[in-house]
DNA sequence: TAGACACATATGCATCTGCATATAATGCAA
DNA sequence: TTGCATTATATGCAGATGCATATGTGTCTA
């Protein structure tokens, strides 16, 4: 079972978690009062949103979002729905769904961001000096597996 | 809505995001695949059973566990129901459950730690050297919401 | 001591998620 | 071309979660 697992890699692991949580749930608490959808939502159409054409492979998504794939099948539903996304299929692999943006979506991640950056800021950013911030950026693009 | 936001921010927030949830998808496949129940279970009987006398009021449980009220008490529902805790009326304030660890809690608590220890120095601690854990561990203390 | 409030826990219901598997299009080998 | 593995997406069902609110207990105050 040969553990070298250290007491300083316990801890960060638990502050990565602690600290996921809490910002998350104040984050989605700031968006619920606003009268917006969940986080998801937002890093879905954000995806497509910024892609080139507005559009982007619903694999392609999945990947960007690192959603299961039958759930992030079950959220675009629920965003057609909305009339925030259109599915085409692909011309060139019928195998693929195209996800396009429509206006009301965009509309809609145009509206998110404000309220997200100032629960990030709040919630997040304020408690770090720019170096820190720049530190753990640089820590957690190093630990994020690929 | 005056944002200071700035980008090691945005980063260092979505890297904190994104190795949160492939690193805990990841321990959680292992947990499954030695055929043990979810982390939130370990995080539960891992609480209980360090706490004096293996009991703790529901309410601390939740408090440690940043879990949802109504969510950490069908959790404990599960928990009894499969005998790893008993739930006790306390004598002092009858609104107050008491959790109370069961030989069974305790072995499963022990049996799941070296699989997420495992995991965790795996996944997370293996990429980490050992002042990059410390350097982490400090900053997230930091950040993290009280 | 009655009434109002606060606190800890539980629960009905709708929604969401995980799992296994289905459907459907593609590619590749013989 | 047929047959079989591969890839992308969808879905039935069981279980988990979120929300609002219920239940039961304690505390404080007039």
């Amino acid at each position: 079972m040969s553990t070298k697992l250290t007491s300083s890699v316990i801890e960060a692991w638990a502050g990565l978690v602690r600290t996921e949580r809490a910002v998350s749930d104040r984050i989605e608490e700031r968006l619920k009062n606003a009268g917006l959808p969940p986080l998801d939502w937002y890093h879905v159409l954000h995806e497509v949103d910024r892609s080139p054409k507005g559009m982007m492979r619903q694999s392609g998504v999945q990947s960007r979002t690192q959603l299961a794939q039958y759930n992030l099948c079950r959220l675009v539903d629920r965003l057609e729905g909305e009339g925030l996304v259109e599915r085409h299929q692909c011309q060139v692999d019928g195998r693929n769904n195209v996800v396009v943006i429509t206006a009301k979506g965009r509309a809609l991640h145009r509206a998110m961001w404000p309220v997200y950056a100032a629960a990030i800021e709040e919630q997040f950013g304020a408690r770090l000096s720019p170096a820190e911030a720049e530190q753990l950026a640089h820590l957690l693009a190093r630990v994020a597996p690929v």
